[in-house]
RNA sequence: GCCCGCGUGGUGGAACGGUAGACACAGGGGACUUAAAAUCCCUAGGCCACAGCGCCGUGCCGGUUCGAGUCCGGCCGCGGGUACCA
């Protein structure tokens, strides 16, 4: 009997795998089919162990399919854009192609030796000129469509570098490159009209059934279909042009409490007042010098700037309130102006107090609900209650004097129309989507700009537009910009010199429909319509929740997009039919204190574990130990799946990542949980190997293992089917004790055998190949039918059942199966420990759940 | 700040509202061995009068229920996203 030895059996399947071209994707045969795919990396240099968990669990799903029947298409390929390389061409002086395409080939050969059964021959990275030539043909059809203009927005710039910097680039305020202070820039830009589908993105939610709720409701918040008011306030002696000001406001009942308006520094009227106002523009210059991002808006310090104008309030004309230039407020937002109420908004009260405002309550708690109440103009904090909380109106106009915020809003909205103050509208808050970078590295934009014609797209028969190889990084900003002849080209349209535009896309465009170019990688068009049919949907899409919002709302967007154009079939509106997020693998970190005072971290080979403490193999000096951290290369707990592949094999690996925490949640990777994986394999092997060789006669105990395997066909099968593995997994280690254990003939054990060897076939397909091999099974266990669990097999004739008094077990009973509620209510009042419970009485109640529990209450 | 999650033994975790701690790691004890490794077996939430029909226990406080880790409300801590990181 051999032993166990990954490195021998693991490429002799893979080369069976290859040979018979196994995972090709495969439409030939009359068979249903199935797409799984898992969110494709970007070529960072090496996989992470992050990499793969989410290809194994994937994995386990597109060989699961097989084996029931599927044509299954399961592809990987590249997001290979983006700003890593560019920064990697500035630090060592390279170029982002080889240091993209060279990461490519080594992630390539890292993640073949896994085993993984995966088409690979229509793999592609999105820097192909191939797959962006045809993105290039996908947006010159967008923008005939009407579905791309051009709009000013903001970026982040850094005046001393010279160029725009993406938000994790700027670190407090500052470049983090220059350390100069970032400043907000205007410019023209491309953008995707996602807005017009705010409505139908939001309530197609509702249709996927098969997607985590958590991220629906993340999706169903981010587009923020809100109902409010839109109005004007009309101004007193305010610059020409500015006679009225138009908020909007979805809290219209509270209008008898405003104090103040707000505008947003980027307001028209506060760059009007800017231009003579010296302190102002020293205002807004300031509010501008911040970054671009929501989060650090929100977290500034709310500041604001009395503009010294008023405005009439709607309902009374001698009532006026003063107009503000106020931080906080975005020009993206409504219309970029607001009126405050401090007594119901935590941020206008915060305000109001700072610059010493009034504050008038709207309404209070509803009678009898007052408690310890303190009104917001009596030093309480704002009273927000959740709109359908019923509240009681002190200074209401519309509707009741008890009502929910609800019914307060729309009776507010009801009167201000009757009164032509203004309109209910409906908003979103959704943003069109900027797709224009400042930056090398990604799909250039195929439109020419014209001084005559003005803004042209590219002919489709000169696409691709190819990114020039001879660009240089020694400065920053843009290559493209300063490249010496890539900007000049003719006309498209009449002819004249022209220049073509340097931007490129953002990388969330490569990403947004590479789902549907793995169906025909080579298409001359950006799909084929009768592989798109054949193969859209994917069935399963894996990934980590950090997606949760962008990618995958634009990846929504464009499949909406790209039917409207003629890309997609109307099927294939809402892409993923099915979604999963995984959790990340973390891993402790070694710690100590340095000589400098500052944290030294230690990689797990330098440290040894002892009685759960750690100490450093060098020297010997103990090691903080902090337990289930983000894996990161500058705290050095990586853990890297070549060096686990080499020393234990992929099915270890595979196995490991998959047992000891359920998909959804983080995995922390432990080297001795590894070991015990490989310790678990290892004696699969053995138990098997010694079921091939028994002798073939019947022994009592046959039946029973017969019955658990058929409970462990079931289980698994329940498990994979519903992403339970580390349940399916817990299920396969107590089967292969029972198979151990078994006082079952050689003919039991070989079928209980080859069935544990399947039912392990999609987490350690190599391992299984070999065992099923062992055991004189046909063909590839790859190519096997997935086992049936016969149910009349898997019946116990009695059941446990705990008795339980006033909700404590206090012991148990076994009873028959079937057995009827009022003779099992009999025999628990009969239980000893209930009968000393009742000491002579009559219980109450008895609840008797068949199959489950005795509950008796005294 | 805002939106969304998560929190259970020494550790990772299991548990259709129904016996909390399956399965595994680390630990303890034992078998085999000249010895070790490997393998196998047993044990294992905490507390106590140390073994009982005992008490306590799923981040904290409160509620619903015959029964709550699970549902509801409020807090605390950690993680993800926050529109130019991917």
């Amino acid at each position: 009997m051999s032993r166990y030895d990954p490195a021998a059996i693991e490429p002799k399947w893979q080369k069976a795998w290859d040979e018979a071209l196994t995972f090709r994707a495969d439409r030939s045969q009359d068979r249903p089919k199935y797409y799984v795919l898992e969110m494709f990396p970007y070529p960072s240099g090496r996989i992470h162990i992050g990499h793969v968990r989410n290809y194994t669990m994937g994995d386990v799903i597109a060989r699961y399919k097989r084996s029931t029947g599927h044509n299954v298409l399961h592809p990987m390929g590249f997001d290979a854009f983006g700003m890593p390389a560019e920064n990697a061409a500035m630090a060592s002086g390279g170029h982002p192609k080889t240091w993209t395409y060279d990461n490519i080939d080594t992630m390539v050969d890292q993640m073949k030796p896994l085993g993984f059964s995966i088409d690979w021959s229509r793999m592609f990275a999105t820097c192909d000129p191939d797959y962006y030539g045809q993105q290039q043909a996908l947006f010159l059809d967008f923008l005939e469509a009407g579905l791309v203009y051009r709009k000013n927005a903001v970026v982040n710039w850094d005046p001393v570098d010279m160029t725009v910097l993406a938000n994790e680039q700027v670190e407090n305020g500052r470049g983090w490159r220059s350390g100069a202070l970032v400043e907000r820039r205007e410019l023209t830009q491309w953008f995707f009209r996602i807005s017009d589908f705010a409505e139908d993105l939001l309530d197609a939610l509702d249709g996927l059934d098969d997607w985590p709720a958590k991220v629906k409701l993340m999706q169903a918040n981010w587009i923020g279909r809100s109902r409010g008011l839109q109005f004007a306030f009309s101004t007193v002696d305010a610059p020409e042009g500015f006679d009225r000001i138009e908020v909007y406001t979805t809290r219209p009942d509270t209008l008898m409490g405003a104090s103040f308006v707000g505008v947003s520094p980027d307001h028209p009227l506060a760059r009007q007042l800017a231009r003579d106002n010296p302190e102002i523009a020293a205002f807004c210059d300031e509010c501008r010098r911040m970054g671009t991002s929501e989060e650090e808006l929100e977290k500034a310090e709310k500041r604001g700037f009395d503009t010294g104008l008023t405005v009439r309030h709607p309902f009374d004309t001698s009532w006026e309130l003063p107009v503000w230039i106020a931080n906080f407020i975005l020009m993206d937002y409504g219309t970029g102006a607001i009126f405050g109420c401090p007594a119901h908004d935590q941020r206008d009260l915060d305000f109001a107090r700072k610059y010493d405002l009034p504050v008038r309550s709207v309404f209070v708690p509803a009678m009898g609900e007052e408690g310890t109440f303190i009104l917001p103009e009596e030093g309480g904090p704002a009273y927000v209650p959740p709109k359908p909380e019923t509240v009681r109106y002190v200074a209401g106009f519309a509707g009741g004097e008890a009502q929910t915020g609800d019914a307060a809003v729309e009776a507010a909205i009801g009167f201000c129309e009757e009164n032509g103050v203004g309109q209910g509208v409906t908003r979103f808050r959704l943003r069109d989507w900027g797709l224009s970078r400042q930056r090398y590295w990604g799909c250039p934009i195929p439109v020419v700009h014209c001084d005559t014609c003005g803004v042209v797209p590219e002919k489709k028969e000169n696409l691709p537009v190819v990114l020039p190889d001879d660009v240089s990084f020694d400065v920053p900003g843009n290559p493209l910009d300063r490249h010496p002849t890539w900007r000049d080209v003719d006309c498209p349209s009449c002819g004249a010199p022209a220049r073509r535009e340097t931007d490129t896309m953002d990388t969330f465009v490569d990403s947004s429909w590479y789902f549907a170019r793995f169906t025909a990688p080579d298409a001359a068009t950006p799909t084929d319509p009768d592989e798109a049919r054949y193969w859209m949907n994917v069935d399963q899409y894996i990934g980590g929740i950090e997606h949760a919002i962008l990618h995958l709302l634009y990846a929504r967007f464009f499949a909406r997009a790209m039917h409207l154009t003629g890309h997609l079939p109307e099927s294939a509106r809402e892409p993923f039919d099915a979604l999963f997020t995984q959790g990340m693998v973390t891993h402790a970190i070694y710690r100590s204190t340095g000589a400098d005072g500052r944290p030294e971290y230690h990689f797990p080979e330098a440290v040894e574990l002892r009685e759960g403490r750690a100490f450093l193999r060098e020297g010997g000096a103990e090691v903080e130990v902090v337990p289930s951290a983000k894996m990161s290369k500058s705290k050095k707990n990586v853990v890297d799946p070549v060096e686990i592949v080499s020393q234990y094999g992929a099915d270890t690996a595979r196995w490991f990542v998959l047992s000891d925490s359920p998909p959804e949640r983080d995995v922390e990777w432990t080297a001795a949980g590894a070991e015990a994986a490989h310790r678990h394999l290892a004696r699969v092997h053995r138990i098997v190997s010694e079921a091939a060789e028994a002798d073939s006669e019947a022994r009592p105990g046959d039946e029973d293992l017969l019955r658990e395997m058929h409970k462990t066909i079931h289980d698994v099968t329940q498990g994979i089917e519903s992403f339970g593995f580390n349940a399916a997994i817990a299920r396969l280690y107590a089967f292969t004790a029972t198979l151990s254990k078994a006082e079952a003939g050689g003919e039991a054990r070989r079928a209980a055998a080859r069935t544990l060897a399947q039912l392990m076939s999609p987490m350690t397909p190599h391992l299984s190949e070999e065992l099923w091999q062992v055991l004189g099974g046909e063909g590839l266990v790859a190519d096997a039918p997935w086992p049936v669990a016969d149910e009349a097999m898997m019946v116990e004739d009695t059941v446990t059942l705990p008795i339980q008094v006033n909700g404590k077990r206090r012991g148990e009973i076994v009873v028959p199966k079937d057995m009827a509620k009022d003779e099992v209510e009999s025999l628990a009042l009969s239980h000893h420990a209930v009968l000393k419970a009742l000491d002579g009485g009559t219980p109450k109640k008895v609840i008797v759940v068949p199959g489950r529990i005795v509950n008796v209450v005294l």
